[in-house]
RNA sequence: GGGCACAUAGCUCAGCGGAAGAGCACUCGGCUUACACCCGAGCGGUCGCAGGUUCGAUCCCUGCUGUGCCCA
């Protein structure tokens, strides 16, 4: 057998060194084409999509999360043998991308109707071609083993020609229709937005009391918004209210502006709400607006698309928040102001993109009958065709699902798509499929001007992306995807909207078998992470320091279903040192001839440590299999990270050095059985942290790429139970040994003679090398004086230490531990008399758990007998 | 206003009916030839408060307090 210490040693480093080394390891999977998907073969096709990211966007936090996870997902199926697909793409932004192209237009002082339509968009395209491409770039850093060559964009024909056919098929069953609507507008974009792109924020405000009419026919109604009585129509209260009886149904005069306007009865007026009247503004509230249908009351606009106020009279041309203080000055004027509160608190819609205050807005848009979809989509779910991941986000779905608002799809921006409906002479629409020629405009067809809001073309992202309308092969493979990841967070935005439109362009099968939804990233303190506050972490720039292996097992560890993850520096630098750890343990693997190039020798040839350590191996598999079905990232990676360095490292490797210097055959097997518990470990890790189990596992084991290794499996061999029994012996041993060292101040280098007994009758005699060598203890000399002893008590008996400490004992560090010991041991017969003691326990509990606190009680009993046996001979001694 | 979570060691979080756990932080001792991005040992919790169910409750139920989120 060879020796050692002449062994080659390995050409790696003392140290991970992430940054030299992963850049080059990513190009060279791309290179050979392991991200690649072939619609052909048997291989089970597993395929993940890419929530798309936003095209003017960088990846931040969240993102690496979500990255993390769906490439842990897909390479794990990749090394099971799946045909993995997962899709990459972005998505073009309407309202942000438009933003940023006119702000930089902006600069050169000119606004997009400068340049007209045509021009605009292709100074868009020109400012994607140039900076669209930082997220891909971000995504190799990170590792994503995506499929490149299918990378897809929601502006690119493909997909325009997916987002053209749904919609003409859409429009021709009447689920897409034209109607004027108060819609939620922004003064600021100018476009129309979605319910779901409004945030409400409790903000500081006012409530004004203003009185209608006067004398016995006046009324007064409560307002966070004066201007807007400029354009009432009504004041409403509810049929019941007596307080009122009497003027429904009569006139009032509606100040400053000397019209007259009804009061109606409506079931929806609170009457407990201020004085139980509501002034009626049709045109800018959607309630008032209801109302306003209800009774059949005129609508009156009173303010342009800017937010600037239109109506006649000294108010004109003045912003709505410069209106505001201005009409309360001018009502107080005439004594109308009964009551003013301010500050007062409620909530108030702003525009998801660019914080400006919603303006509920009366206007002609485009709208997608949901009720149909929505049902299908919630009985997806409730079918459990489609499972959500964790369940109790189900119930948010179904809460949203079963109670959808019409969806506004059109947007008043010229980046998107086009909404392909023409109007023509008397009033002719046509909606233009995706193969058919519009009509001409020297007939006088125009299209609408609108484009679609960027949702509607992500909602078709699971099949679009995979050559639908067309049934490519890919399409046929892959659809229904295997799972998708996102966090909680967009379930409404995007999820909802991908079931809908999914099953009905695929004739009702879902897009997904599996939604997984993860929580958010906070700070360390639990706070949202945004520019405003200052804590925004950039994953790149940890990756930077501690490279991306690091900053994805950070965000693996903590994902656990559903919650929010907080994190910190520290957290990432814990992680780099896993890899380190990793790296380190696989070396000395190497430096000492670990090898798989032989199998691992028959478990009867073999020690207790190594079966030891190959049950534990077979019991990580199975635990982790279990995981990643459950998507439990969070205990799996803590599943990994104990059983490599608690066990692994701190245990094995150092029995292993026992083994490995006895030579020949045992240190053979060894190397054989190191060789096997690393490739095993490497390859569960790989997914989590690609980069490093790559560059150790092919020096390992000398294969290609551990990318496209197979995912490992158990061993098939039962498990030691009397080996595991004998090692978590040895264990404690050592443990106890190593304790009464620390107490008595022995440096951790330091040999100490000792003579041990009871090691044979508790099984232990193979192992009493290995407890030699991790207790740092020599073989008692023929000078041999004992001043020390402790007993510890194992499973298979009590083993005493004698040592000889050549010097004064600290007897006093010995009685303090002694009785610390001591009153634990006493506390825990007291627990488990008082248990047994009570009748009813014995009567009712379990036998198993009787059984188990009566052995409690004897081992606490023998604890205590020894202890003070010890404690008294010291004081006696 | 409606709904849903969560309150466990200094921090971030697991555990969710039968002996309180992890990582980080902290204390002490160590360069024990894989690793100081390390090794060894240790300190630290009436599991938010008050009731209830149970032989037994951090775990189940009710109420309260606090925090967060979603929806109006």
């Amino acid at each position: 057998m060879t020796d050692t210490a002449s062994q080659p040693t390995t050409d790696l480093p003392p140290a991970w060194e992430p940054a030299t080394v992963e850049a080059e390891l990513y190009e060279r999977w791309v290179a050979a084409g392991y991200f690649t998907s072939d619609a052909g073969g048997d291989r089970p096709p597993f395929c993940i999509v890419l929530p798309p990211p936003n095209v003017t966007g960088s990846l931040h936090m969240g993102h690496a999360l979500d990255h993390t996870l769906m490439d842990a997902l897909t390479r794990r199926r990749r090394m099971q043998g799946y045909e993995a697909l997962w899709q990459p793409g972005m998505d073009h932004a309407g309202i942000a991308t438009q933003n940023v192209v006119e702000r930089e237009i902006a600069r050169e002082g000119l606004t997009r109707h400068d340049l007209g339509r045509e021009a605009f968009v292709e100074r868009v395209w020109a400012w994607k071609g140039e900076y669209g491409g930082q997220i891909q770039g971000q995504m190799r850093r990170f590792g994503d083993s995506v499929d490149w060559s299918r990378d897809r964009f929601t502006m690119d024909e493909g997909l325009s020609k997916a987002v053209q056919t749904i919609f003409k098929r859409l429009f021709d069953e009447g689920l897409i229709y034209r109607a004027e609507r108060i819609i939620n507008w922004c003064p600021r974009c100018l476009t129309a937005l979605s319910d779901i792109e409004v945030e409400h924020s409790e903000d500081e405000g006012e409530l004004v009391s203003i009185r209608y009419g006067d004398g016995d026919r006046s009324i007064v109604v409560a307002t966070t918004r004066a201007e807007t009585m400029l354009g009432d129509t009504a004041v409403a209260v509810h049929p019941d209210d007596q307080r009122y009886a009497h003027l429904v149904g009569t006139e009032v005069e509606l100040p400053l502006t000397g019209r007259m306007i009804p009061i109606v009865a409506d079931e929806h007026v609170d009457p407990e709400f201020g004085t139980g009247a509501v002034k009626v503004t049709p045109a800018h509230d959607p309630n008032d607006f209801e109302i306003g249908q209800r009774a059949e009351l005129p609508a009156i606009t009173i303010m342009d698309e800017r937010g600037v106020i239109t109506a006649h009279g000294p108010f004109e041309g003045l912003d709505r928040f410069e209106a505001r203080p201005a009409v309360v000055a001018a009502l107080r004027e005439q004594g109308r102001i009964v009551a003013e509160k301010r500050p007062y608190v409620h909530s108030v819609g702003h525009c998801s993109r660019c914080d400006t205050v919603v303006e509920p807005r009366l206007s002609l848009q485009w709208f997608v009958r949901v009720a149909p979809l929505a049902k299908a989509a919630g009985d997806a779910v409730r079918d459990g065709r489609t499972r959500i991941h964790p369940p109790e986000l189900a119930k948010r779905y179904f809460d949203w699902v079963d109670n959808m608002h019409d969806w506004c799809i059109s947007r008043q921006l010229w980046w998107g798509h086009r909404i392909p409906v023409w109007y023509g002479p008397n009033g002719k629409v046509m909606c233009v499929g995706p193969d058919e020629q519009p009509p001409p405009a020297d007939e006088g067809w125009t299209q609408d001007p609108d484009v679609l809001d960027t949702w509607f073309s992500s909602a078709l992202w699971p099949f679009s992306t995979l050559g639908w309308p067309e049934r490519t092969p890919h399409l046929e493979k892959f659809y229904p995807n295997s799972v998708l990841v996102t966090g909680y967070d967009i379930l409404f935005f995007w999820v909802v909207r991908m079931m809908m439109f999914g099953l009905y362009a695929m004739d009702g099968v879902q897009p997904f078998h599996e939604v997984y939804l993860h929580g958010l990233i906070r700070d360390e303190t639990g706070k949202k992470m945004s520019k405003a506050r200052g804590n925004v972490i950039n994953p790149l720039d940890w990756m930077d320091r501690y490279g991306a292996d690091a900053t994805r097992f950070t965000l693996a560890r903590g994902a656990n279903p559903g919650s929010d993850m907080a994190l910190a520096e520290d957290w990432a630098a814990g992680s780099r040192n896993f890899g380190n750890k990793l790296w380190n343990a696989t070396r000395f693997a190497l430096m000492n001839g670990a090898s798989t190039a032989r199998a691992v020798p028959a478990r009867e040839t073999l020690t207790e440590a190594d079966r030891w350590i190959l049950g534990l191996t077979d019991a990580l598999v199975s635990e982790v299999d279990r995981l990643y079905e459950e998507y439990q990232f969070a205990k799996l990676s803590d599943a990994l990270y104990h059983y490599t360095w608690d066990e692994l490292c701190d245990w094995y490797l150092e029995l292993a050095k026992v083994q490995l210097a006895e030579g020949g055959d045992r240190a053979e097997a060894t190397r054989a059985v190191l060789g096997h518990v690393f490739d095993v470990v490497l390859r569960l890790l790989h997914p989590l942290i690609p980069f490093v189990t790559e560059r150790l596992w092919t020096t390992l084991t000398g294969g290609e790429s551990v990318v496209v290794a197979p995912w490992p499996a158990a061993s098939g061999q039962p498990r030691d139970p009397e080996a595991e029994r004998h090692v978590v012996a040895v264990q404690k041993l050592v443990t106890e040994i190593r304790r009464f060292r620390s107490d008595q101040g022995v440096k951790p280098g330091q040999r100490v003679s000792a003579r041990l007994s009871g090691v044979d009758d508790a099984g232990l005699s193979a192992l009493r090398p290995a407890v030699a060598s991790l207790a740092r203890l020599n073989d008692p000399g023929d000078d041999f004086a004992a001043s020390a002893s402790i007993e510890v008590a194992v499973a298979g008996g009590t083993v005493t230490v004698e040592l000889d400490l050549s010097g004064t004992v600290d007897l006093d560090a010995e009685r303090k531990r002694l009785a610390k010991d001591l009153a634990a041991a006493e506390k825990e017969l007291a627990g488990c008399d008082a248990k047994l003691g009570n009748p009813n326990f014995t009567d009712k509990a379990p036998a198993p758990v009787v059984a188990k606190i009566t052995a409690r009680r004897e081992i606490a009993v023998a604890d205590i007998e020894r202890i003070s046996a010890r404690l008294s001979a010291m004081s006696n001694g």
